[in-house]
DNA sequence: ATTTATACTGTATATATATTCAGTAAAATT
DNA sequence: AATTTTACTGAATATATATACAGTATAAAT
């Protein structure tokens, strides 16, 4: 996929939104008034640069006749999975992002904003797998025994949250792993988010 | 929303179809073509005849300019989910449905037909809790291994499946519950589906 | 019993629209 | 240094398209 020109960038945005807005692929004149061009020509070759590069595809004679690509088009909105990386924090960036998969709104009953892929079975008694994506909702206001993403010392691992006075208590749920304390105070500690749901590939 | 007569089902499907194909909706004359009428103006009538009764809204002169309503608008899929209950099978019959959520293609390697919701903690040390819910693939084409849903005498439930010879055995993924073996030829059995993959709401 | 909606054919036409041609100019590529 | 791509203006035009008008006929609603 060629990259685009900041022009042509805004060309294909100004398609999207139109078609978002009214349903049918915006005319030549449509998108000059959007853009502020003067003449037809002007969204006339910025259309056929895209479909040059494949953005987008056009019915040649027919009105309107401009179909995005499918890798064009907006499919339902991506959700991040990213891998538990042991050194460093979940980012968004592109490096820690190991795919994205399709979301749908109210696929749980809180919104979210990552999938986290589960390594090892710290948490195999609370029915979180190896492998399973555990949808993360970013936010430090967890609750005793939420299931929260934390970050100690650049590590970064999933456990019940139990917290009373200063210190703080990461709870696996299997026997064979230690539970992990923490001073608020002397500490570096820093909640990442909670686990929200989780979903299983198999 | 007022009915439709089957003519005007029929446009209706004609405009989702072309949009599907050509992502831009069709003309007075794409409709007359694919519909085998002779004058636009029997597109035009019952293109009218859809916006009044709500089913689309008409941009006066523009091309093409037809928008699917809200309601219209094919939603993604939704995926029934089912609660297993004691007696009797899991069928698609509208009282045993729970409720139904929202689906989208791609959400697990495998496609899959409802969602059961578990009751019990038989399976717990796969990882599957109570009121979690299992991606169910109606089919009878299963491995050893395979997670699946088995019906013996009326009663529905989820396990291990493992074949050998004329004995099936079912496993739980739990010390507290027992296997169940049945004979082939003696006992009546059917498997329903097999688990393709795991959703939690937590 | 009368009106309205459904379901078309057939013709006509104003205009919406794609698209070509002729330029200009700067930036990027070869 | 020469060519291609980008980024437009401006004018012209063939045709794609919506839409009105004139009919015909049947079914449904009031």
């Amino acid at each position: 996929m060629k990259e685009l020109t900041i022009q042509q960038k805004k060309v294909l945005q100004c398609i999207k939104f139109y078609i978002k807005k009214t349903g049918f692929p915006p005319t030549r004149a449509d998108i000059c008034r959007e853009l502020g061009f003067k003449s037809p020509n002007a969204a006339e070759s910025h259309l056929r640069a895209l479909e040059k590069k494949s953005y987008i595809t056009i019915e040649n004679g027919a009105s309107r006749g401009i179909n995005l690509t499918e890798n064009t088009a907006e499919k339902s909105q991506t959700i991040p999975v990213i891998g538990l990386v042991a050194a460093g924090s979940p980012t968004l960036a592109d490096e820690n992002i190991e795919k994205h998969i399709p979301y749908q709104e109210s696929l749980f009953l809180s919104d979210f904003d990552y999938f986290l892929r589960v390594k090892g079975l710290s948490m195999k008694d609370a029915g979180i797998m190896e492998d399973d994506l555990v949808a993360i909702k970013k936010t430090s206001e967890v609750r005793n025994g939420d299931i929260v993403v934390a970050r100690i010392d650049d590590e970064v691992t999933l456990k019940y949250f139990h917290s009373s006075g200063n210190q703080i208590k990461l709870i696996p749920a299997n026997d064979d792993f230690d539970e992990i304390y923490i001073n608020k105070e002397t500490e570096e500690f820093f909640i990442e988010g909670k686990s929200v749901g989780l979903i299983r590939e198999n």
